[in-house]
DNA sequence: TATCCGTGGTG
DNA sequence: TCACCAAGGAT
């Protein structure tokens, strides 16, 4: 039977992940927190998992509450505070929206959907996050778990297309429910089961209340075609070089020079590279007499 | 649009 | 061991 993503089993799947986020829902602190802390959540948890968020979310809202607090420090002191959490380019958008937000919005994360793309650093996922996290409004959140569930669930297959497409985003936006409240509650809930439950590796079949109804599982559970384009070696790549280049700077209090760079690639070619590659992004500033700081 | 961008845990 | 995975975004 073809489905159109509004039937009733759709209405079905809604109210049985919405009971199973009732009892369910991890108490994450940016649950009940401002729209400046669900945005701070939102940067820090981009490809990054809940567990090491949690205690640096924790000193980001106790040093910089509001975004003029943020904007009011440097660049250099969201680096370092942002630590080893990975895409160090995040923390710099974070401050430059924090910069944006204060000037342009009066200080206020904005409620309105196209105000908040334009930030830097914020795509259309965390568009769509914010507006239902921190706004209670309804948007159709489609990030890595919800588009798992809703692959598996109503599209009978293990995995969703590797980008979002607009079929997809049509489909999805005809199964989130019509209203701003139950909407982002929805969103909330499937996102927590694709994370707790409906996972990418070992799904926990044994556990999900709608197996009966899962396209997926009556499809005899497909798997997925191979992966063609396989992820990037890290040992030795520039992009490990970059992590090492800015593992230095954070923990030195001052300018250094390629000397104390060295430590982070012996290969004089590949260190310049990914030192030019900073400084393009804006992380790292290149002073004179041949050395390199985090940028104010 | 395919690729790049960090880091650490896991099966 | 090592490839995959984790609340993506920009170019």
């Amino acid at each position: 039977m073809a489905r159109d993503g509004s039937g009733p089993a759709d209405s079905a799947l809604v109210s049985a992940l919405l009971r199973w986020y009732s009892t369910n829902e991890r108490p994450l602190p940016w649950r009940h927190t401002t729209p400046w802390g669900v945005l701070v959540s939102e940067f820090m948890l981009q490809q990054t998992p809940v567990d090491r968020v949690l205690p640096l979310w924790e000193v980001w809202l106790d040093r910089w509450p509001t975004p003029e607090a943020l904007a009011t420090d440097s660049v250099a002191d969201a680096l370092r505070a942002w630590g080893r959490l990975g895409y160090p380019r995040r923390a710099r958008w974070l401050h430059q929206s924090a910069v944006v937000i204060t000037q342009q919005h009066g200080g206020e994360v904005p409620s309105d959907p196209e105000a908040l793309r334009a930030l830097p650093g914020v795509g259309d996922y965390t568009t769509a996050a914010v507006l239902a996290f921190a706004f209670g409004q309804r948007s159709v959140v489609l990030d890595t778990n919800v588009r798992r569930v809703v692959a598996r669930t109503v599209h009978g297959i293990a995995q969703p297309a590797p980008h979002v497409t607009t079929a997809e985003r049509a489909r999805a936006d005809g199964l989130w429910p019509r209203t701003h409240a139950r909407s982002a509650r929805w969103s909330a809930a499937v996102m927590e089961f694709g994370a707790l439950v409906c996972t990418a590796r070992q799904p926990g079949c044994d556990r999900c209340p709608v197996q009966r109804t899962c396209a997926w599982t009556l499809a005899g559970q497909p798997t997925p075609p191979v992966n063609s384009s396989r992820q990037a070696q890290y040992e030795g790549s520039d992009r490990q070089v970059r992590g090492r280049i800015m593992a230095v700077l954070r923990d030195s209090p001052r300018p250094v020079g390629v000397v104390a760079l060295r430590a982070a690639s012996a290969d004089d070619a590949q260190r310049d590279r990914a030192l030019d590659g900073l400084v393009t992004d804006g992380l790292v500033t290149r002073l004179p007499r041949g050395r390199y700081a985090l940028p104010d």
